[in-house]
DNA sequence: GCTTGCTCCTATAGTCGCTAGAGGAAGTAA
DNA sequence: TTACTTCCTCTAGCGACTATAGGAGCAAGC
C-alpha cells in the first residue's frame, strides 16, 4: 500500500497547525513545498506531519523559529553529535528561566499595587501612583 | 518662571522612551500632539515627560496598550472611583500570573529533557526525540 | 447534469509595538 | 563658514501569524 496523500485540511487536524499557518510555513520556508494534485491541491505525507507536530510542540515549548529552523536541520542528520541541539536547548531553558524571574518581580509589585488600592477615587489610586513614580517599586527588575 | 519647552530628545532622555518612540505614541494617539516651534520641532512639557514616564513603566510591568490608554483617561478624571484602575491591575496580575505557571511547566520540561540528553547522536538524543513526540511530556499544559 | 456546501487556492493587508533607514532642514559651537 | 548634532517626515521592516476577498475544485444528493 502506497502512501496516501494528505490534504492540507488533514494535516491541520493531525498535526494542530492551522491551515493558513502551514501555508505560511511553506512561504517562509519551513515547511517543504509539498507535490500538487491535478486540481492544485497539495499533498502531504506523514514525514510533513512529523515535521509539523515538530515545529508545533517546539513553538509551544516557546522555542523561535531559527531555533526551530536549526532542530529540524540537525533532525535530518541523525548521525551527528546530539551537542548542538542540547546547547541549544539549554540556552533556550535559560532564557525561560530568566523570563519567569522577571515576571515573578512584576507579579510582586503588581500583587502589592492591587492589595494596596484603599478602593477610593483615582486620585489616591496605588495603581495610579506606582505606574506614576517607579521609585515606589520595590525591584529595579524593570 | 514659565514652562520651559523640551525638545524630544530632551524627554527622550529624561522619560527613557527612546526618540521615535516617542513619535510613534504621538501618532497612534497614546500621547497629545504638542505645539511645534517656528523651525516645526516638537515642544514638549513637563505634564508630557510624566506621561511618558506612565507609559514607560506600565510597558515595563507588561501592560498592553489599550490597557494603557484605559488607565491614562482614568488619571485625567481623579474624581472617579478607582475601581476601573483596579480592575485593569487585576486582571493583568491574573495574565502574569498563568504567563508564570505556563512558563514554569515548560522549563520543568526543557529541563528533564537536557538532563536527559546523554550527548550521544541525534538519533538518540531526548531533546530531538521529545520534541517530536508530545507523549513523552509529562504535563499537558501546552 | 445541476445545485449545494465544503474545502481549497492565491494574494493582499492587518495585527502589536516598535525599530531602522532615507533624505533633508534646523540649530549650535568653533 | 564649516562641521556637527538634532530634528523633521515618510516608508518599510520585524516576528509569527491571522483575516479577508474573490475565486476554483470536489463530493454528495437529487
Amino acid at each position: 500500500m502506497t502512501a496516501r496523500a494528505i490534504s492540507i485540511g488533514e494535516a491541520a487536524r493531525q498535526s494542530g497547525v492551522k491551515v493558513p499557518t502551514i501555508r505560511f510555513y511553506e512561504q517562509i520556508g519551513l515547511m517543504p513545498a509539498p507535490p500538487r494534485s491535478e486540481g492544485n491541491r497539495r499533498q502531504f505525507d506523514e514525514k510533513d506531519l512529523s515535521r509539523l507536530s515538530f515545529i508545533r510542540h517546539a513553538r509551544e515549548l516557546g522555542f523561535e523559529m531559527d531555533d526551530i529552523r536549526e532542530l529540524l536541520a540537525l533532525t535530518e542528520q541523525p548521525q551527528r553529535s546530539c551537542h548542538e541541539a542540547d546547547s541549544i536547548a539549554a540556552r533556550h531553558l535559560r532564557e525561560i528561566e530568566m523570563r519567569i524571574a522577571k515576571l515573578q518581580a512584576l507579579s510582586g509589585e503588581l500583587r502589592r499595587m492591587v492589595e494596596e488600592c484603599g478602593h477610593g477615587k483615582v486620585c489616591e489610586c496605588q495603581v495610579i501612583h506606582v505606574l506614576a513614580d517607579h521609585g515606589k517599586c520595590r525591584s529595579d527588575t524593570h
